[in-house]
DNA sequence: GTCATCATGTAAGCCGTTACATGATTGC
DNA sequence: GCAATCATGTAACGGCTTACATGATGAC
């Protein structure tokens, strides 16, 4: 899952490893950030695998930092970069180590994306973040496949609570809710999923499979 | 979390490990069973930190099992028992190690109930399913304690539906879809706090901290 | 007597965490 | 100069999973 959120950031934009975490902390599904002992070694890997590559420290198509007009700051960087090693390797000037996604990279992502059911929800709303980058008939299999697990677990909630032996009541209430949030997730999804197939025969008859978004990328 | 799940199925009956984990994939919050290769162990080591202990195979107070007359089989169990070693050890009459929760094994489920806060969703749905062993106090407290991370986590849905740079469709779409949910979630536990409360004053005017439970005392 | 299931364990390996070590940058 | 923050890593450790090994029981 980490290696799908961190290749889902690059491909919106360069970033380097401290910033990285931060935005995979903001992610939904990914509650608490992951540690830099996880981070790192996993940039390495993707690094070695050709999946992402550190590049130099161009300013960014959209700049996230306030860049604080630290104009000083940035000419002694320089200057302790120069000092350090003249341009040897891929740091930028601050020694910040940029990383951006490479095309074996993207390829990646979209694997990530398509592969197999996974059971967990947070993994869902991490790819859910990143599907626009698929395909409208791609698309639709992910939500699709989600509505079936969603449903399974309907079911197997409404079995489950006359099987179950003595439940206390808070349990009891709980799990009433529990099937409530189901029954509620699976209305959004057949939702999201309506808006997808209208959109898609939409962009069939104007010749473009372009999602309702005015100004999308490309 | 394992380590709660275990001591609170165990404090309902006693169990052997096969059953017990089954038991524990049922458990709301505990979607995939855990493996053998990480309950074995566990047991054993509450085993050696003598909060559980191997109890023979007596009939449980409330058989689980079918138990369909297998008296032929029962016999052939008890042969090959006596054939093994006659007694030693507290092995059931099948081999099984069935396991009983001790005195400390009780204290250290009710440590584990009320340690501080997690954020973790399914860590509270099964402190939920053995809350009943908490007192009434202890449960309201716990309830706050999820209530207020439920609040913090809405309060920052909100903040950052507005601070969050370019949203796709579909993830804004999954975020509100999150918010009501998490708003949902408030405001049933909302009810369950004041079904807790009015229950423990009611049980403070009978003079007991009971439950609202039909049968119990005025 | 053989196969599925019940039942208990061990070993290797993955993945993630905390703790530690290091150094640059910036504000005061 | 000094502290806080930014930034990158490494090392030790823990927990869980898969795969493997073993054996009893029960159905046919």
């Amino acid at each position: 899952m980490n290696d799908l959120a961190i290749l889902g950031l690059l491909d919106g934009q360069d970033l380097h490893g401290y910033e990285l975490r931060k935005r995979l902390g903001e992610l939904p599904g990914m509650r608490a950030a992951i540690s830099f002992g996880s981070l790192y070694p996993a940039l390495a890997r993707l690094e070695r695998d050709g999946l992402v590559k550190a590049v130099t420290n161009r300013t960014s198509p959209t700049p996230p930092a306030p860049m604080s007009g630290s104009l000083a700051g940035e000419l002694a960087a320089f200057r302790a970069h120069r000092r350090r090693n003249s341009g040897k390797e891929s740091r930028g000037s601050r020694g910040k180590k940029v990383y951006g996604i490479t095309e074996p990279g993207r390829q990646r992502l979209r694997e990530l994306l398509v592969a197999p059911e996974v059971v967990d929800d947070r993994e869902f709303a991490v790819r859910l973040a990143f599907c626009h980058r698929l395909s409208p008939a791609e698309r639709l299999a992910l939500f699709r496949e989600r509505r079936e697990e969603l449903i399974r677990r309907r079911d197997q909630q409404r079995s489950g609570r006359t099987s179950q032996r003595h439940l206390t009541t808070y349990l009891r209430s709980f799990l009433e809710r529990d099937t409530e949030a189901t029954t509620a997730d699976l209305a959004w999804l057949d939702r999201l999923i309506a808006a997808e197939q209208s959109s898609a025969t939409a962009g069939e008859s104007a010749g473009e499979s372009a999602p309702s978004k005015p100004g999308g990328e490309r």
